[in-house]
DNA sequence: ATATTATAGACTGCATTTGTCTGTAATTAT
DNA sequence: ATAATTACAGACAAATGCAGTCTATAATAT
């Protein structure tokens, strides 16, 4: 069990829009160059990081991404999440059984975790 | 990211040697049979339980498995670790820069999830 | 209209996970 | 000693998910 490399570049990306914040839009090409990783696929995580509301894209000339909420509201967790989805890190089969103890402490540790990622904007490590 | 399913059956096995705790040794077909997973597969999961030293095998007739430690001595990431390794969730390259706080942030909030699992015990739930 | 930007989806290659199969080593029972 | 019983090791294959590329389409500005 490891975190995606994607998620680790959505980090970094989103770090970097936190920095540059107030400026114009930052077009594809020049963040693929500046991330050094292909454009294309940068864009893949770029469009997830748009579905999940924390950055706005604009088409056309001039176009490109800027933050859409202010950089103080953002946690980790909102971009880890809009990579990794939200389903738990450990789940079982066999739901019969809802007094399941097992799980209920795995849950409990993931969200021990999932705390600490909220509390920590990406603003405080800029 | 997710924990594998050789986890959720080392904890179920290691829950079932907890409850079982005293008995005489349980060989490989009885307990895949109770686990309703193959024998040979369930045979490579005991096999890195005896290597993180949580049971002991003894081969020949009347063989089988046992708890190496106490049964209150357990804890749910001495079993977890046995499995997926001891590397941190996130990693990143480039260690240049060691005042890099994006990873420490990942690595606090992963140290909480795990400080969580190293005060379960496998005993407070069967 | 044309150039510029993002978006969608098919596609490939790779790594890991899940599982099977076969043979070998160690121990006990006869 | 021999045979039966048990675990262990490693090769192998199938399935899944991850990482990355490619191409075509849609939306916007000039
Ligand atoms: S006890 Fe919990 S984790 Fe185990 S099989 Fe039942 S529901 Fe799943
Ligand atoms: S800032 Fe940290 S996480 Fe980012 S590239 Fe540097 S070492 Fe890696």
């Amino acid at each position: 069990m490891k975190y995606t490399k994607a998620t680790n570049y959505a980090l970094h990306i989103m770090a970097y829009f936190v920095k540059q914040e107030g400026t114009d839009n930052l077009s594809l090409q020049p963040l693929a160059s500046h991330m050094n990783i292909s454009p294309t696929y940068l864009s893949k995580i770029l469009t997830q990081l748009v579905k999940a509301d924390l950055i706005q894209s604009t088409p056309g000339a001039n176009g490109g991404y800027s933050l859409r909420k202010t950089k103080t509201e953002i946690s980790f967790y909102d971009v880890i999440q809009a990579i990794e989805g939200s389903g738990a890190l450990f789940t079982c089969e066999m739901d019969e059984n809802r007094t399941c103890q097992i799980e209920k402490v795995m849950q409990d540790a993931e969200a021990k975790m999932v705390n600490h990622l909220k509390e920590k904007r990406l603003v405080d490590v800029v």
